[in-house]
DNA sequence: CTGAAAGCGCTTACAG
DNA sequence: CTGAAAGCGCTTACAG
C-alpha cells in the first residue's frame, strides 16, 4: 500500500498578496487589516481576515524582519555537549521566549574556538535579536568573545564578561539550605565531602557550610576535596570512618558536593553496614534524579532550579532585546531543597 | 571601576549599499563581485571584496534567504526533555548542518499538543527549510502530524508517518552484538533482562536474543520483563538466583535493557558475594557513559550510536532540501559494542 | 566590463 | 475609507 512517489505537491505558501488579490484589495489596506492598523470599514477589514483564514496566510516571517530590524530568534550557545545542566536551562530558555514567538537557535560549540566563532557568525548573519551564553561550569568562559557583539548578550551557568549581566544559582545559599536543614534535624557531626578545588562553587559551598556550623556552634571538619565521582565518595567514607566505626569521631551528617559523590557515599556506608538515614544523614547537590531516585534510600538533595534560571535569563535578554536597560553584574538565584528520606525525620518525627 | 552605563553603542551592521558606495560601483556589481557571480576586472573585484572586509561586511541572511526561497534553517522537533537520548542526536544534527552553514532551532515541545503546533508553526512562519522530528523512544509518535507540511521532514529516534524517511537505531543487530560477545566468551546461560512489554524495543532485542542463542544451540530463558530502572535490575537478580546459588539453574551471563538495569543487577549480585565478571557477566544498553564507568566493575554495554544517526538525518534532511529524492522508509542504523570490564575476559585470556 | 531595474514579501508613511 | 509609492537588504536577469 506504500507509494514510492514523494509525497504532497511542494506547494508555495500563500502571498500577501494573494489575499489582497483575492479580496479584491491592495496589499496596503490587506496588511493593515491583518495587523489592526489604519482604518477601514470594519466589513472590509473582516472580510480580508476570512480570505486570509481561508486561504491558510501566514506572513513570512523573514520578510517582516527584514523591515523590523528583528528577527524573532536569539541564539543559544552551550559547550555543555552532556547536557546535565544545559537542558533544564535550554528548556527554561525556550519557554520563556515560545510565547512571545521568538525561537531559539542551538549552537553547541563544544570547547572548540573555530566552531564557536563559526556558530556566532551564522548567529549574526541570521540577524538574531541577542545571544544567551550557557555552559557547564560558572567559573570558565565559553571559547569566544561575545563582549562587543551590538546585540544584547545576556550569560547564564557560565563565566560573564565584565558589565555584562549574568544568572547563577546561589551556590552558598543552596548549601546553607543543606546544612541548616541537617541542623534542624539534630545531626551534630556534619562533614562535607565535595569536588575539586579548581571549581569555585567549591569554596562558595564549603564557605557556607563552615558559616553555617560556626552559627549553630557545631564542630567545622575540614571539607574533603576530590573528584565529582561516586568513587570518590566511596573513598571519602574511608576517610571519613575508618578507626572510628560507630565511635564518637564519626559524623553523623554527609553534605555532598553533588548527587554522584552522595550516590558513592551512600553505597559505601551501607556495604558498611552504617544505616542511612539512621546513623548518617546525606544530602547531595544537583538535585539529579535520575540518580537522586534510584539511591538506597532515595536521595534529599539540593536543586539549583535551572529551568527557573533559564526562563529568568530568557526574559531578561528579552526583555534587553525590548531597549529596557539592565543594570550589569551577576543575580543569584536561589536553590531549593528536594527532601527525600536519606536525610532523615526531626527526632520528635 | 565597573561602569553603569550600557556597554558599546549599538551600531547598525554594514549593508552592501555602503560597501558599493565606499568602492564606488553600484550594489549590483558590489554583488556580483563578493559572490563571484558576472564577469569584471579582477582588479575591481578585489577592490570591492578588501571594501567588503575592510568595513565587516557580513550580508543579511534574512534579505538573502527572501529571495533564494531558501533561510539556512531547520527545526528540531523533540519531547526528549530529560534529553538523555537527543542530546547526542542534537549534537550529532548540529554538526552535520553547521558546516553548510545551516542552523538549528531548537522545539522543546513535551509531550503537549498546544505547545507542539505552536512551535511548528513559528518554523513554518520563519520559513525553515525542513524539520528533524526527534522523541525519546521509536514506537511512540510525537503529539504533532508533519505529515502535510510542503517542506521535508525527517523522523529520527520517533515514530516516522508511512511514506516518511525515519532514521533509528539498530536494536536487534545491538542486542546481537551483545549476546554473541557472551557466546564468545564461552557464557552458556545467558539471562536476559529488560524492560517493559509497552516497548517495541523489548520485543525486537529479545527476538535477536534468542535467536543468537539458537543458533549457539544454547538455552533461552524467557526474558525477565519491568521496569527501565535498578530497582528492576535487583528485583530480577532475586528471581534469577533465589533458591540456585551457585548452583546448576543459575545464569552465568546477565543480557541487560539498558543500563540502570545492569547496574542494579551488579550491584545486587555484589550484594550476594556473586563475582561480576568471573562468576557472572553483565552487559547493559545505552552506553550512558556516567552510568556505565560508575559501575563497579565498570559496564560493558551497546552504543546506539545517536550522535551518528543524528549526522545522517541531518545530512539526509539537507539531501531532501536540495531537491534529492529518497526513498520512504526506515533505515536503521548499526550499533557498537563498547567493551569495558563487566563481561569478563576469553577463556584463554 | 558595469549599472539600472525589477523583485523577494511585507509594512508604513503619505496622498487622495 | 483606501491605494500608490517607497523601502528593508539583497540578487539576478537584462541593457548598454
Amino acid at each position: 500500500m506504500s507509494s514510492d512517489a514523494s509525497p504532497a505537491p511542494a506547494k508555495t505558501p500563500v502571498t500577501l498578496r494573494q489575499v489582497a488579490a483575492s479580496a479584491g484589495v491592495s496589499v496596503a489596506t490587506a496588511s493593515k487589516a491583518l495587523n489592526g492598523q489604519g482604518r477601514m470599514t470594519a466589513e472590509t477589514r473582516e472580510r480580508i481576515r476570512e480570505t486570509a483564514q481561508r486561504l491558510g496566510f501566514r506572513p513570512n516571517s523573514l520578510a517582516q524582519s527584514l523591515l523590523r530590524r528583528r528577527s524573532f530568534t536569539v541564539g543559544l550557545l552551550t559547550n555543555d555537549t552532556y547536557g546535565r545542566f544545559s537542558l533544564p536551562l535550554m528548556a527554561g530558555v525556550s519557554d520563556a521566549l515560545v510565547d512571545a514567538g521568538v525561537s531559539v537557535f542551538l549552537c553547541n560549540v563544544e570547547d572548540d574556538m573555530r566552531l564557536a566563532q563559526l556558530h556566532v557568525e551564522a548567529m549574526l548573519d541570521k540577524r538574531v535579536d541577542g545571544i544567551i551564553a550557557t555552559g557547564k561550569r560558572i567559573d570558565r568562559h565559553l571559547p569566544v568573545d561575545l563582549a562587543n557583539l551590538r546585540i544584547p548578550v545576556i550569560y547564564a551557568f557560565t563565566q560573564p564578561d565584565p558589565d555584562a549581566v549574568g544568572f547563577e544559582s546561589d551556590d552558598a545559599g543552596g548549601a546553607r539550605l543543606a546544612v541548616e536543614h541537617f541542623c534542624r534535624l539534630g545531626r551534630k557531626r556534619i562533614a562535607h565531602v565535595t569536588g575539586p578545588a579548581s571549581f569555585a562553587v567549591v569554596h562558595e559551598r564549603a564557605r557556607a557550610y563552615r558559616e553555617v556550623l560556626a552559627e549553630h556552634g557545631l564542630p567545622v571538619a575540614e571539607p574533603l576535596l576530590g573528584a565529582w565521582s561516586e568513587a570518590w565518595g566511596h573513598e571519602a567514607v574511608a576517610k571519613l570512618f575508618d578507626g572510628k566505626a560507630g565511635g564518637a569521631g564519626a559524623p553523623d551528617a554527609v553534605f555532598c558536593g553533588n548527587d554522584q559523590i552522595a550516590r558513592g557515599v551512600i553505597d559505601a556506608l551501607r556495604e558498611r553496614g552504617i544505616g542511612v538515614p539512621d546513623d548518617v544523614g546525606v544530602i547531595g547537590f544537583d538535585n539529579w534524579e535520575i540518580v537522586a531516585e534510584a539511591t538506597r534510600p532515595p536521595l534529599t538533595s539540593v536543586d539549583m532550579n535551572l529551568s527557573a534560571l533559564g526562563r529568568e535569563a530568557g526574559l531578561a535578554l528579552l526583555s534587553l532585546v525590548g531597549g529596557q536597560p539592565a543594570a550589569p553584574g551577576i543575580r543569584k538565584l536561589p536553590c531549593r531543597l528536594v527532601v527525600r528520606q536519606s536525610c532523615g525525620r526531626p527526632p520528635g518525627g
